[in-house]
DNA sequence: AAGAAGATTCGCT
DNA sequence: GCGAATCTTCTTA
């Protein structure tokens, strides 16, 4: 969820991706650098970083201290603030809200401010929690990457529209 | 010091 | 389907 002046907005995570240690499609396995220092805080902080010269993406730390590991929240299903979800996205289709990493992240207005805070705090963004879904979990690989793509890393709602990526890795 | 590729999305053909 | 937008880091000269 995250709060701001103009209102809360909220999604439900219904699509991942773990990057672990030593991956190396993972941006943390050439070091830390001034871009993804974030990625070496303990669980549970933001990693926001930018990408393509467009969008910004989302991850949550997912290890000790100095590691460099996560997790990339690829899609949401909205559920809190859709009207400002639209008015941000420029689009009023429910499933172009929050379908896909860039667009999970400007639904929500988070922005490299947001980068390295602690998501279990107390701040204006955090994780909450919330029904557990009756759906079951598909697994896949990864989704637009070019190493390690034989790594079944992906996880998301099986038959969700919400979800991003060709049908196949839908069902 | 300059060029290329990357965990992407959008608009036009 | 292809190219544009344009940041960060790695590779090569």
């Amino acid at each position: 969820m995250h709060d701001l002046p103009e209102g809360r907005t909220a999604g439900r995570i219904v699509e991942t991706e773990a990057y672990v240690p030593g991956d190396a499609s993972g941006h943390a396995y050439r070091g830390q650098t001034a871009r993804n220092r974030s990625l070496f805080l303990e669980r549970g902080h933001a990693y926001v970083y930018f990408t393509y010269g467009m969008w910004h993406c989302l991850n949550v730390t997912s290890e000790t201290p100095g590691v460099g590991a996560g997790v990339l929240l690829r899609a949401i299903e909205p559920v809190e603030g859709i009207a400002l979800m639209e008015r941000r996205r420029s689009t009023t289709r429910p499933y172009d809200l929050g379908r896909g990493p860039g667009r999970l992240v400007q639904a929500l207005g988070v922005g490299r401010a947001d980068d390295g805070v602690d998501l279990c705090g107390a701040g204006n963004l955090w994780l909450a929690h919330g029904a557990r879904s009756a759906a079951e979990i598909g697994e896949s690989v990864r989704i637009g990457i070019t190493r390690e793509t034989a790594a079944v890393l992906r996880f998301y709602e099986r038959g969700s529209p919400f979800v991003s990526g060709p049908r196949h890795l839908r069902a």
